[in-house]
DNA sequence: TCCTACTAGTTAGGATCCTAACTAACAGGA
DNA sequence: TCCTGTTAGTTAGGATCCTAACTAGTAGGA
């Protein structure tokens, strides 16, 4: 998260033009919106989760989950590939998940692993989820960049 | 923060549109890229600061002090007001910075405030900074995007 | 004067993230 | 067989963020 409500002014800029001349002030003015605009969609989609009981990595280990083309189970250590969190966040929030009955776990062929699932309310409650955060995307993508 | 390594493929959203019809294929498209373009550049400004003992928070905190144009100092509830980051937290960072000596305070004019202002080591330590995150910034967007 | 409402900042408690260290199970060669 | 190195996952401890509740100081009218 990007925690700057006000990005520089071109003042701003100018007076670090002078201190620092190697600083690319497009660049920097570019990064910096891009920061700003994903922080404010980030709030907005950790609002929903929240108002639903869930959080932005609660869902996208369901979501990692359901999207699977061919399969219907993930190894905690597949979800942990595919998302960029550490490996205690996924033992978490699989527990989590599953205390919620979101998740159900399955014994994998080696004991050391366990296949993890959707359970079917796992899947209603994410199927009730996504028509609101598409349309939270699409509301957000459609209102023009400050 | 976003944590989704790999955006959907379009397989996997033509499925997601043959479910949900109303989905803006093309907006969700965007809106993930644009989420995960900035989480990896605020990973690795997250990285650079840690390795100068700061974080995104406490740095941008020594920058809206600094990068004000007519005054060295500013309140608290003034920092509050140009990040979006609860008070708790601005007390916690100012804290954090005045016990490293980057900060310092002295009485506002009303017994309730203080000015906080950025002492000598604390202009220097951003002074000698500032290059290094120019530089990031102007590699990460030099780069293709994804 | 003094009571009430407001403002500024802090404290308390909980959620979520991280790295480092740990436990358990497997694999493969001596 | 059994020892060693690897792999999978969890636990422990600390950092950072949040909301809600609190303390202290100010302002303005009865």
């Amino acid at each position: 998260m990007f925690f700057l409500k006000d990005l520089p002014t071109g003042q701003m800029l100018r007076a670090y033009h002078d201190r620092f001349p190697e600083m690319e002030t497009r660049a920097v003015e570019d990064a910096l919106r891009l920061l700003r605009r994903a922080s404010l969609l980030m709030r907005e989609l950790e609002a929903y989760f929240a108002a639903h009981a869930l959080s932005q990595t609660r869902f996208l280990v369901l979501i990692v989950i359901d999207r699977e083309p061919d399969r219907d189970s993930l190894l905690p250590s597949e979800i942990a590939d595919r998302l960029d969190v550490s490996r205690p966040v996924v033992t978490e929030t699989i527990r989590t998940l599953e205390k919620a009955g979101l998740l159900g776990i399955r014994g994998g062929r080696d004991a050391r692993t366990k296949q993890v699932f959707l359970t079917p309310r796992g899947r209603d409650v994410l199927a009730a989820l996504l028509p609101g955060y598409f349309a939270l995307i699409g509301a957000f993508m459609g209102r023009e960049a400050p």
